[in-house]
DNA sequence: TTAAGCCGTGTTATCGTTATCATACCAATA
DNA sequence: TATTGGTATGATAACGATAACACGGCTTAA
């Protein structure tokens, strides 16, 4: 391995000349030994040891990418998209990314501080141990839908109530007059606030319009130890339609019902979340609320990199928009419906 | 941040002793001292600083996954499944993930080696470059899908002949006469030899049982102006049946057909490549050549770790069987097709 | 002329850890 | 008694880089 010292041999100078070339102080080292450096360090194929770099320098320009989950974080394609997006974006920064799949709260804090991590970027649901991390960790930190009443924490967040409103007023204008919404994890307090806000945007919309949102048609697949379309088969009188808080559910459900007999949308409307590329490729196409995960991914770095450079940057609370794209998963009810 | 020499003047004794109560060597330390030890450690929540380890010890306990491809890698659901499978693994193991997207032959060298990456897998096509990765770098490395003469290359593949295989026979089963192929970057050399592998055992196949396939009917999107719908339909006589080499591309082929006024599989058969989660989600739901990425993660896991601890371990190239899921999306063709 | 300042370079200490060797102590063996 | 050997510990020197300061030589202003 080719180290500053050999270099410095070679060229005759000390270790310190070399190192300014390295990193680019060009202008407190003569032209002559630049050249001679940069001529030698192309020869050598040398690289800067990042360890020792970060050791010495106290900078160690590495990026964790925290992802909480179970079994395969990046099964989830929701997960995966902005995983990607966000890596693209801080490795164009010339950072480093280490990404770092948690169930629950392992000791998360560990894993920043064993290689100074200048900051991490967290997906899924931490509500509960932010302010743990927070309090640990004083390097920055930008969270993704997440809730907290924690003012100091940065947080790239959907406006996931307004995606509720939206799909309310759809369903409404469509004519709907029984609806339904599913879900999981609805019941925890602080867990998945984000199913929770979208249920709330939805629910207040229909009520404001004179329908009802019984609670047993809120239906929470995480506790029903029914299938969806069983779930959802088994109201009475059965709903026209159906928010459903995440694309992958809403396809599944879909699937379900077309094995159960039932068409969508003739039967049942269908409205999921998230607009994945999966929306697009099933049948029907899924009418969804749509989120610019790259939008999501560029905030999060942004937010990041600014609190990077300046650790005394204020904590923001971005709330990005959603809309609805209608597709074919909904229609107006059919008349002869039972 | 707290640093063994803390720990030391706390307790009374020398880093070295601290050191070795950190890294477990039990045996090497009186009683008393391991649990006073243990408990200020407890206490100050000191955490090794891995930089400074990989510095003075030489193993810096990292792993590269390097993804190869355009934009956002991770939008590949291929690619995030499998990546988070070996990420799980990689974890599992004590080790720390880097991710490094990287378009053609950047130096990933430079990046392996400013970490000391103890070893590092490869998603994509390297094919060309496999060769001067092993010369620049002596850790360990293991390939997935490549395709490559160089003996020393640790790959894990699929029996992608075989899997071109199985299409021909579920077509010439079925009764199909006209049959056609669809793939991308088929003309290219060295690259996508996986696409080059599964054609040759369709096409073999077909012609054993006396069906041609004409070069015409070998459709590569990667240079084709044509919708892949409008690819198929310029054929003349139709084909009842096509090979798909994967599945993103297969659903969407579907998709663009439907718009077209085809059905699948009454007006044309279609096999896809992969097994992706999306398959059974599409209708109908596709008929494809399955890979079991679980299996591919974890042997390529083995090889890397096998290969970390031993250096001079044998190169392999690990072939992984494919079989053929009969879903909806083939059938016999009919016979009133013109 | 002298003080001040800049430029290019080198010296030294340090980052936090581990490797290696040395040492002190005590027990067991010849 | 002298030798050997194990056990627990510590001292020292790396690992590869950067930070901070020091220094000589030159120019410029007082």
């Amino acid at each position: 391995m080719v180290t500053l010292k050999d270099i410095a041999r070679q060229a005759g100078v000390s270790v310190m000349t070399v190192s300014r070339v390295v990193n680019g102080q060009l202008s407190k080292v003569s032209k002559e030994n630049i050249d001679k450096i940069q001529k030698i360090i192309e020869e050598t194929h040398y690289v800067p040891n990042s360890s020792a770099r970060s050791l010495s320098s106290r900078s160690s320009h590495i990026v964790a990418l925290v992802i909480s989950g179970e079994s395969n974080q990046l099964s989830n394609p929701y997960n995966a998209i902005l995983a990607g997006e966000v890596i693209e974006r801080v490795q164009k920064q010339g950072y480093y990314v280490m990404v770092h799949f948690i169930s629950h709260y392992e000791d998360i804090t560990q894993r920043l501080r064993a290689w100074n991590a200048e900051g991490a970027i967290f997906f899924g649901t931490f509500d509960q141990d932010i302010q743990k991390i927070m309090f640990d960790n004083r390097i920055a930190l930008v969270f993704t839908d997440s809730y907290t009443h924690v003012r100091q924490v940065t947080n790239v967040g959907l406006d996931d109530y307004k995606g509720g409103v939206l799909a309310a007023e759809h369903f409404i204008q469509s004519g709907h007059q029984t609806v339904a919404f599913m879900g999981t994890s609805l019941n925890q307090q602080q867990l998945s606030s984000v199913v929770n806000n979208r249920l709330d945007g939805y629910r207040d919309t229909l009520e404001k319009a004179g329908l009802a949102l019984p609670d047993n048609y809120i239906l929470d697949m995480s506790v029903s130890p029914l299938s969806p379309a069983q779930a959802v088969m088994a109201l009475q009188p059965r709903p026209t339609a159906i928010l459903v808080a995440a694309d992958l559910q809403a396809v599944e459900l879909i699937q379900d019902l077309k094995q159960n007999g039932l068409r969508v949308p003739e039967d049942l409307s269908v409205i999921g979340f998230d607009d994945l590329p999966l929306a697009r490729m099933v049948t029907p196409r899924l009418t969804t609320i749509r989120q610019d995960l790259k939008q999501k991914a560029q905030v999060a770095t942004e937010l990041l990199f600014r609190h990077i450079q300046d650790p005394y940057a204020p904590a923001e609370n971005i709330i990005l928009d959603v809309e609805l794209l209608q597709r074919d998963s909904t229609a107006s009810p059919c008349p002869d419906q039972p």
